[in-house]
DNA sequence: GCAAAAAGTGCAACAGTTACAAGTTTTGTG
DNA sequence: CACAAAACTTGTAACTGTTGCACTTTTTGC
């Protein structure tokens, strides 16, 4: 008799609810206190679930921070296919990491969430790590859009010099003009033409 | 019977022997059960210390396996100070590269070394940290090179571009063709002379 | 309603790492 | 040579992230 959820399902809701308590708790707690004097164990205990049960949702500590992953690689490998037709393929990507840049410096708790970051060696890795994982993809993508070989070597270059600036960036002082630095040194050699390919 | 030894000391020899042993010892064992089978406890057994003064040694588990850290930065600054006058920056830090990774890929157990580190993200990962260590003094040595201001932003970002390029390169099937097909990308582009820097 | 599947729980344990309060060895000096 | 200070080691216990296990509760589909 409990129709009329299709989609949701009640142990979806509640899952959801358990896995935002979960972070919310954690990333306040970690904002009072830091990230290395708050152990997984507390959190569980303010979130009201067993430790077991939070290592369940989130496979680390540092995942409890960034609750975002699935969104990254949908939206960088749109940024190369669905881009203007008559715009380059770098051009599209220095203006998708000059937003993501933007917006990661200016959100609702922005400054002390960066701080909070900055000040966590274990958390800078662990964002950087989430960028690269679609590094992948986005040679793929790259490459696809190139008519090239999907894996071609300087296409995995360029995926991995790109995402790497934004570990880059954020570290800086000015992350948005940090990002175009960057893109401006790689933009000129793009797309190759060399002396690794042809040798 | 303690006469003959002016320079290293009985004490800095034995540190020195102790050292050598535990790293020996724990790469031996490694290299035959796999970096994640193998305890601390195991190894400093295995080399007869206590658990406590292995940790004094090297203060983390993997620094075991990489305990060649300290000429890495006089090396990496003496290739763009000590270079030919004709040369420029970039050509001489891309022979660098070039020979340290060819390196890394034939030492004495290079093929059986690079698979442990490569199929051990933990190590991977420290190896990566360890050129990063130097971004710093690698963007100052550049910068003094090129009369340019110590905190130039360009300077920053090419450091960091070439130093990530080693632990992207040592991840491809052919690491000498990867570094220069990054250094293929970053070279047209330096020096820069452009948007972010004249916004 | 009910059996199977899914989720959550508590507990114990492991591994890296650190703190601490001893011991032991080496060194420089009188 | 003796000896006190300094440097190095050690054993033990503990903390922390993380995992495995056996067990209970909840939710689901019928």
């Amino acid at each position: 008799m409990t129709s009329s959820n299709a989609d949701p399902g009640r142990r979806e809701r509640k899952k959801a609810a358990t896995r935002r308590a979960l972070s919310e708790t954690a990333l306040q707690l970690f904002l009072e206190r830091g990230f290395d004097n708050i152990t997984v164990r507390e959190i569980a205990e303010a979130a009201d679930v067993s430790t077991t049960t939070l290592m369940n949702y989130f496979p680390t500590k540092e995942a409890l921070v960034f609750d975002l992953d699935d969104e990254l690689e949908r939206s960088l490998v749109e940024a190369v296919t669905g881009r203007a037709p008559d715009m380059p393929v770098l051009e599209s990507l220095r203006r998708y990491m000059r937003e993501r840049v933007k917006r990661a410096a200016s959100g609702r708790h922005a400054d002390r969430f960066m701080k909070l970051v900055l000040d966590t060696p274990a958390l800078s890795d662990h964002w950087r790590k989430i960028w690269l994982r679609h590094e992948q993809v986005l040679a793929e993508a790259v490459a696809a859009e190139l008519g090239r070989p999907a894996d071609d070597m300087a296409c995995a270059a360029l995926a991995h010099l790109i995402l790497d600036a934004f570990s880059l960036a954020i570290q800086s002082a000015d992350p948005v003009r940090m990002i175009d630095t960057a893109f401006d040194i790689i933009e000129p050699g793009w797309p190759p033409t060399n002396r690794a390919a042809t040798d």
